[in-house]
RNA sequence: GGGUCAGUAGCUCAGUUGGUUAGAGCGCGUGCCUUAUAAGCACGAGGUGGGAGGUUCAAUUCCUCCCUGACCCA
């Protein structure tokens, strides 16, 4: 007896039984450690932040993840998940900031270093548990007790491996760079930082006016543009683009102004040109400055030259100052400009600049416009809205300033980068080649270091030389630590051994020519820390060097597109410098989660959806096949709640209903898998050797998308082949056959195929929905233990039979266009009728539709098939052209020639047919050129698509009508019974009140009604005080009742 | 401003090495079928394939430009 699913059976009631079921089996162990170590799959984890909450975003990633994993599993594969944190950096200070109330960098330091850095440990794993049960609940198999944690001592010191073999190949140095810089936490921002806050802003465009200090250009003015009218008292130059066209124009106010000739839209006057220059001719001009608070050392307030210069706005000339942008920065260094830093890394002016000093640098434009405008500098003001970054915690405006830093510069190694990346198997592909690809192209230096507390600590020491020069150091072990201390033991008499500031700080080294060294006082880009995750997770190189081996690079990862400049980038760019490999070969990149109207989700707006509430409602089954199955997974998902419920009433409903007639029926009869005796399938019916064939079909194109890591494809595969093929076409046709077989081959073999079908269903669905597939698979083979140890790797290609495929495709298009006859004449399918014409063109084509018969009579309750010959003269064939032929054959002549085509008569096409040619006004056709079809049927009303013709017979006689009858009245008692609740073996009386005509009609069929219904007796003798229940038939009035015996 | 991707029916998505009636599901209307089915089937309504050009005998598909959206970057 198979065990069916309860009554009260749900999706999301599942979960425990299931999760409970894997506890006790330890399942997911099993599944890993009882593979063979030297067929690995190398998977690797990336570290979400347990400090905050998991959100749907992670669902979708894990579900992929999962799907690969469990997949590769089943494939053979020993696929070693260890789980993973990303503990380190900015998101953990800020949380840690808000709780304790700190608003500053000089808060922290009242704080204490110290204190901070143990709340930030503390916090790391506020939010474990959420993470812990939402593993869980969606079924995600990673082993969370083995994870690795970036802040381990372990883990930072392969970090400092790392950062030392950059460090020796002279790759990790100290720089002077313009960063993005929150003037609150005092820091640069990592990109990822400053990619989280851009929000629009409106700020301040000016014109502003230079005086030109050369007595040949007296009374002349340089034009220039900014959107920063803050960094104009640091203005140090200008630039102009070296190839571009400038020109010296008079406007009908006398004024005189340089500025491109591209730009002269936007002079306000009328003006003439009155003299032209290359950009080069301009270089070294001199100008007065606009403010003189600042004092500058070198020679400045002259003209300089750019590429960067663009003439898409402005004026073409660029105002420079080297503290605040990167193009200015450059400049600087290539002129040897003075820097000046109106404004201090805290984002307030400095004491120097009078009026302004002590002020916000962004609230001061209004008032330095007014100054330029007041002075007579000021040309024109426009607000303008563009997109600013913001620090994405303080809300404020970013900086570009000028900052020591220290860099990888993986500038050096770009092109190996690029090279590499074209190794890595990105899906969906596009975000491989372009967004990454183009990435890697524009590579700059990486900006590794962060001005903050919680971090790796940047193991670099140093001393000052004579010349007052700093000299570096940089750690790579913690013995290397200990050796070159010479207060180690000191540092840590009292505390337990901590890598981390402010200890570390303490720590002093003697350098190779024994002068004292201090720690350096920056911590890492915790970028670096997951990045690092291949070797570090396994405390490589000072532990498991083989293991690393082996498993290097990964064979497969899997995050969001908001990786590809974070995780993605960090491992490709360590793992290409270190080993001189990528890193992953295979990787998908999920889409963003949007609400159901494609808006960000986001607190404050409360369209966040809880995976845990969309789990407890619909099973984690359904959640996790509708995120990778609805949609591409590339693509951003907008999350409908509603179509969500439609996966789980079309697909799964199907699949569980089909496992429920299987359930239902081999136990009535008396079916178990195991003990039958097995049919081989070539001895089958052929609608089961069909639904073999396309079941290996499936499986073939589902292995094929997996291997390529495309999973939606994969799985929609089986989806369309269980409602399709399975359900609505396998079960329906044999539904009378699984009640009454015509023998026991014949039950087994029916039996057998559904059994089969199941199974390979379940199996291939397991990776997605772990839970059904399981308790399905645990159903169906008690003794074989759980579907996600079980072997799936290959389909039989022997069973797939194109002509059964193609076959049972022609019965399908037949069936359907009988029905669209007979909706059109208005005869319900339950009205038998005498027969149904089907011409063919090719004794093939008749064969074919001989060995469907049987199935197409029976779908559409029609007596006999009669094939038309080819050459029969009541068929009116046509020809049509076929374009892929004639189009390359007669180029410009097909417009003619497919009006040639559609004229061809019957003689043309007989012709054609036995000579394999025809010759019409002057062009000559062959069989590729034309499609022949059936157009008519004398005297027949037909009905045709591409593929096929049919007409069907519709005339009524009495002995049809008759038995129309009878279905109807079957119909009836069948309705009755099911509204009231029979059970199928219910034996049942009826008693008919009616006229003669009718009784009579039943009276002749009444075995046939008897069996039917399950009825032992009918009559129409008439039963006082029994309520009969009215109906009519064709229009006839009937009554009948009914009882149960 | 630059990059990537996308834009196909009310919604979610297929498809197209360029071939002349562009498909499915959901939803809607009508009818039908059913003793596994909160299912299914048929018919119907619903599409200027984002817009404009170009290449071609032929463009939803290739090219250019533009518009819109999402993401990434400045």
């Amino acid at each position: 007896m198979y065990k069916n699913l309860d009554d009260k059976f749900s999706l999301p009631g599942l979960a425990d039984e299931m999760l409970d079921f894997w506890a006790k089996d330890d399942t997911f162990n099993k599944s890993v450690n009882e593979k063979d170590p030297k067929k690995h799959f190398t998977f690797y984890e990336g570290p979400p932040t347990a400090n905050g909450l998991p959100g749907i975003h992670h669902v979708i990633a894990r579900t992929v993840k999962d799907i690969i994993c469990r997949y590769k599993t089943m494939q053979g594969y020993r696929v070693n998940r260890k789980a993973g944190w990303d503990t380190h950096g900015l998101p953990v200070e800020v949380e840690v900031e808000k709780q304790l109330g700190l608003k500053s960098r000089h808060d922290i330091y009242e704080f204490g270093a110290i204190n901070f850095n143990e709340e930030c440990k503390k916090s790391i794993f506020k939010y474990l548990s959420q993470w812990e049960i939402l593993t869980q609940k969606m079924a995600y198999w990673i082993n969370l007790d083995d994870a690795y944690v970036t802040f381990h001592n372990e883990y930072i010191e392969s970090v400092w491996w790392a950062l030392k073999k950059f460090f020796d190949a002279g790759l990790m140095v100290k720089g002077f760079k313009i960063l993005p810089f929150c003037p609150i936490c005092e820091s640069p921002l990592s990109s990822h930082e400053v990619a989280q806050g851009y929000v629009d802003l409106k700020d301040p465009s000016v014109y502003v006016t230079f005086k030109i200090k050369n007595e040949e250009y007296k009374d002349t003015e340089f034009l220039v543009w900014t959107t920063t009218p803050w960094t104009l008292p640091s203005n140090v130059a200008l630039c102009v683009n070296p190839t571009s066209d400038y020109v010296l124009i008079n406007t009908k106010k006398d004024e005189k102004f340089i500025l491109s000739e591209s730009r002269l839209s936007v002079v306000k006057d009328e003006y003439e040109i009155v003299k032209r220059f290359k950009g080069t001719e301009l270089e070294g001009m001199e100008y007065e400055p606009l403010f003189s608070f600042m004092e500058v050392e070198k020679k400045a307030y002259y003209v300089t030259l750019g590429d960067f210069v663009t003439l898409d706005d402005g004026t073409g000339i660029v105002h420079i100052a080297p503290a605040y942008g990167e193009d200015d920065y450059n400049i600087g260094q290539k002129y040897d400009l003075p820097v000046l830093q109106a404004v201090y890394r805290d984002g307030l002016f400095v004491k120097a600049a009078g009026k302004y000093a002590g002020r916000n640098f962004k609230e001061c434009d209004p008032d330095l416009i007014l100054e330029l405008k007041a002075n007579g500098r000021l040309y024109k003001k426009e607000m303008f809205t563009h997109s600013y970054p913001h620090c994405w915690r303080h809300k404020v405006p970013l900086m570009y300033y000028a900052t020591d830093s220290w860099f990888v510069k993986t500038t050096t190694y770009k092109d190996k980068m690029i090279e590499m990346n074209k190794q890595i198997n990105w899906n969906p592909p596009e975000f491989g080649s372009g967004r990454f690809g183009n990435w890697l192209e524009e590579n700059k230096d990486w900006a590794i270091s962060r001005n903050r507390f919680w971090g790796t600590p940047l193991p670099v020491w140093y001393y000052l030389d004579d010349d007052g020069k700093e000299v570096y150091e940089c750690v790579g072990s913690i013995e290397e630590l200990k050796k070159k201390s010479t207060n180690f033991d000191e540092v840590y008499k009292d505390i337990p051994f901590d890598l981390h500031k402010p200890y570390i700080d303490n720590i002093k080294l003697v350098s190779e020519n024994g002068k004292e060294m201090k720690r350096v006082t920056e911590v890492i880009d915790c970028w670096f820390d997951s990045g690092s995750m291949p070797f570090a997770q396994y405390h490589y190189p000072f532990e498991n060097k083989e293991w690393f081996e082996e498993n290097y690079p990964a064979d497969f990862i899997a995050e969001g597109v908001d990786q590809t400049r974070g995780w993605f980038y960090s491992l490709h760019a360590i793992g290409t410098f270190l080993f001189d490999k990528p890193a992953y070969k295979n990787l998908i990149v999920n889409g963003l989660i949007l609400d159901k109207l494609g808006k960000k989700m986001s607190k404050s707006v409360g369209n966040v959806v809880n995976p845990f509430d969309m789990m407890d409602k619909h099973g984690a089954d359904v959640l996790r096949w509708y995120l990778v199955g609805n949609s591409p997974i590339g693509k951003s998902k907008n999350f409908n709640e509603d179509e969500m419920v439609d996966v789980k009433n079309k697909f799964f409903d199907t699949l569980i209903n089909t496992y429920k007639f299987f359930v239902l029926y081999s136990n009535m009869i008396g079916f178990d898998y195991t003990a039958s005796e097995k049919v081989d399938v070539n001895e089958r019916q052929e609608i089961d050797r069909w639904i073999i064939s396309k079941l290996n079909s499936v499986k073939k194109k589902y292995f094929e998308n997996l291997e390529g890591y495309e999973i939606t494809k994969a799985i929609r595969v089986v989806h369309d082949f269980t409602i399709d093929e399975l359900s609505n076409w396998f079960v329906r046709r044999n539904r009378k056959r699984f009640r009454y077989p015509e023998n026991e081959a014949d039950k087994n073999s029916a039996y057998q195929t559904l059994f089969e079908c199941l199974r390979e269903i379940v199996k291939m669905i397991a990776p997605v929905s772990p839970f059904i597939a399981e308790k399905l698979y645990c159903n169906l083979l008690p003794n074989e233990g759980s579907v996600h140890l079980s072997e799936f790797t290959n389909f039989d290609e022997a069973n797939i039979v194109n002509e059964l495929e193609e076959q049972m495709a022609m019965a399908q298009e037949i069936v359907y266009l009988v029905r669209a006859v007979r909706v059109k004449n208005n005869l319900k399918v339950r009205q038998p009728l005498r027969q149904l014409l089907v011409p063919v063109l090719s004794e093939e084509e008749k064969n074919r539709l001989l060995r469907v018969k049987d199935i197409i009579l029976e779908e559409i309750n029609v007596k006999e098939l009669k094939i038309l010959e080819g050459d029969s003269d009541i068929i009116v064939k046509k020809a049509k052209p076929n374009f892929k032929s004639i189009g390359p054959k007669f180029g410009k002549d097909v417009k003619q020639v497919q009006k040639i085509i559609l004229s061809f008569d019957k003689a043309d096409i007989s012709e054609l047919q036995k000579a394999g040619k025809v010759e019409k006004e002057g062009f000559t056709f062959t069989n590729d050129d034309v499609e022949l079809f059936t157009e008519n049927i004398e005297g027949w009303i037909v009905e045709s698509n591409n593929a096929v013709t049919i007409a069907l017979d519709t005339k009524l006689d009495k002995e049809l009508a008759d038995e129309g009858f009878v279905r109807e009245f079957i119909n009836r008692v069948q309705n009755y019974r099911k509204n009231n609740d029979f059970e199928v073996n219910d034996k049942i009386s009826i008693f008919v009140k009616t006229n003669d005509e009718i009784n009579s009609i039943l009276s002749n069929n009444t075995e046939f009604i008897k069996k039917e219904v399950g009825c032992e007796k009918m009559g129409n003798k008439i039963l006082e005080g029994k309520e009969y229940i009215n109906t009519d038939i064709n229009d006839v009035y009937c009554e009948f009742y009914i009882e149960k015996i």
